[in-house]
DNA sequence: TGCAAATATATGTACATACATTTAATGTCG
DNA sequence: CGACATTAAATGTATGTACATATATTTGCA
């Protein structure tokens, strides 16, 4: 809504060096993507993050899930996958029951009307998780590898 | 605590294309980095949002500043700008008075124990900030070019 | 076997975000 | 001047995150 170039946006005109800019501008695009998608999910009545985890179960389907899983594969890492996962059973996107092999476990599984859900969000999500349409596929590539190297 | 390298975190081992893994790269880095400096803040009891608006009064010091001048130059736009600023108040590192010139606005001013606290952080803060350090400086201009073009 | 450590999940608290609404002061225009 | 819109900030509610702790179950090992 009120996004503009890094450099005005931020009225801290002059940056110290292009490490401090490409940090904040970093931060500050990773913000604009996320927001993009979370626009995108309001009129289907659900969050960033329980899209999430409801497409890890979907990709898990028709096998359970355990919260431990789900943290494992959830991009931003929480010990509260439990809470979202309420969330989700409130609205009959997910079941939970006792992991009949493991008591302390639960199973956790998407619906049919979680799946439909997905399946009406697909088309949409697919066209905004690319989002960074504006790149050119070697611009992409390069882009994944200055990101890995950050995180060396 | 646990971040990997983005292919074997992300337990989703084939991305479907360059652009969806640079998309999950890019939220993934940022929150990288985020974490870190969320680290590095603890010993001073404060968090980044608090701390970015500190800078912010900081750059304006000796003159105030009011709500809406932090809301635009916030990096995570918020309309709640209000409610950061009632902790650091609670900590007497900010004082709020109503504006003279327009009671509606409300001048907000960093104290001295919040220069004091900012002077003591800045030495880390300003190595974490860095924190593109693994990139060379052809790299970190790069980088910020490919952001800038995500944004277009 | 039995008891301590480890594991799986849930809960509590503080803080932040997103969005809508409220309250107060100021502007505007008939 | 006075009704009404606009602006500035604060507040309410739902959600999520970060971190610590609690509870229940299972495992390991003396």
């Amino acid at each position: 809504m009120h996004y503009m170039k890094i450099e005005d946006e931020i009225k801290q005109p002059v940056f110290q060096s292009d490490y401090q800019k490409g940090y904040i501008n970093l931060v500050y695009t990773a913000g604009w993507l996320q927001q993009q998608q979370q626009a995108a999910f309001r009129e289907f009545d659900i969050t960033l993050p329980q899209f999430n985890i409801l497409r890890i179960l979907r990709g898990q389907h028709p096998k359970p899930a355990t919260v431990n899983l789900l943290i494992e594969r959830m991009l931003d890492k929480t010990s509260n996958a439990s809470r979202i996962v309420d969330k989700l059973e409130a609205k009959s996107l997910v079941t939970r029951t006792v992991c009949p092999s493991n008591r302390r476990a639960v199973d956790i599984r998407i619906t049919d009307a979680g799946l439909d859900l997905l399946q009406r969000m697909d088309e949409g999500v697919m066209k905004r998780e690319n989002g960074l349409q504006n790149l050119t596929a070697e611009e992409a590539v390069q882009l994944n590898t200055l990101l890995d190297k950050i995180r060396d």
